[in-house]
DNA sequence: ATCTTTATGTTACAGATTTCACAATAAAGA
DNA sequence: TCTTTATTGTGAAATCTGTAACATAAAGAT
């Protein structure tokens, strides 16, 4: 809206374009202390000051990728994550030789994850390794110093409760839709439910 | 459990496994008429035929990827879908012709989705086009008669409500990991909070 | 200057979800 | 057969979340 033009919005337009109530904009907004004026809305560009302060927006926030797979590789060529302030500093796999082509970041033997994780102090990574080991590898970062997980792997990890993981599990978002799918008939109430 | 020779299981073992309460696990089993046994806790073969009756995995769940770049070539690339019973049977794209190789499953062209997606008749659908056309290649989908969509585009699709969206931002995944990073020591009160 | 309109900020309310508590009871053991 | 024990199934309580309502401030109209 900012390369718009715009120098103020309201809650509802916001609400409208994320999908969530004006109240909730609001009071979203009103937890992290950023006000607007009666009638004028919010000033753009001090929402647009506080989020990235909230977020550290001013820096880039430094990202590493834990094998290399189809699904690291992916992630690892994806060019979006700029716009974010996200940067993906490096990647690590059991055998790193076969992954070292084009990858725009270098790629590391797993063993060397503790040296690089401490030297670059990266607290988020990004998981794309094989289920089966996810669990292990998981416990590797955290010995490494690793505070943030994104875990694309079908399976619960366990972590100390310091440690927040975020799964996505795209077997299980199919599943989900599949049910919607197949329940479609079965809402008479007209409220939505499960 | 099965595969490891267990006849019965507890709400308490599923719980721990899955990250839920026990509870929780007898609430949702309840819901769904699962019975288990005073002491005896639940009969794995029961569980595990009733669970395939309400997701219909007797048979081989039909889904279609859209976009095949980085994403979803992964997406086609991964072997791990059978075990949930979900098919991938089509890729769609603008420019087929490139991505022609070695996908284990027909590409078509954009211009084929109506088609196909009648024919095979299925009703979900993995996209992952570029985030400026998302919204009109949902569109397509629905017409095409999509009812549930697994979106990778990091942007608010609307569509009319009897369709189920399951939307994954990774970028807004790792900005939730990267303030829970930045906010770790916050915490003060000892309750999980934002 | 006063009234009307519009959008915020917050409080009160309603609804949903999760946790707690425990009665019921089948199985195991005495 | 009786007692004990372990686990389910569920109703009530607590918590959390989302919605609605409204008091208030700014802007514009009369």
């Amino acid at each position: 809206m900012q390369e718009l033009g715009f120098e103020t919005v309201y809650s509802y337009n916001l609400g409208r374009e994320t999908g969530v109530s004006p109240e909730q904009v609001r009071k979203d907004f009103s937890q992290f202390g950023m006000k607007g004026r009666k009638k004028g809305g919010y000033n753009i560009n001090e929402l647009l000051i506080t989020i990235r302060e909230i977020f550290r927006k001013d820096e880039l926030q430094k990202v590493i990728v834990v094998g290399t797979g189809n699904m690291g590789n992916a992630i690892l060529q994806y060019k979006g994550f700029q716009k974010n302030m996200i940067e993906l500093v490096a990647a690590f796999d059991i055998d790193p030789s076969k992954y070292r082509k084009k990858l725009p970041v270098p790629v590391y033997s797993l063993d060397k994850l503790p040296k690089v994780v401490s030297d670059l102090n990266v607290k988020t990574a990004i998981l794309t390794v094989p289920e089966q080991v996810a669990q292990g590898v998981v416990n590797l970062l955290i010995e490494a110093g690793i505070t943030g997980v994104l875990s694309f792997a079908p399976t619960v990890l366990k972590v100390p409760p310091h440690i927040t993981i975020n799964q996505i599990c795209i077997g299980h978002e199919l599943e989900s839709l599949i049910y919607h799918s197949l329940h479609l008939g079965d809402n008479k109430s007209g409220k939505e439910k499960c």
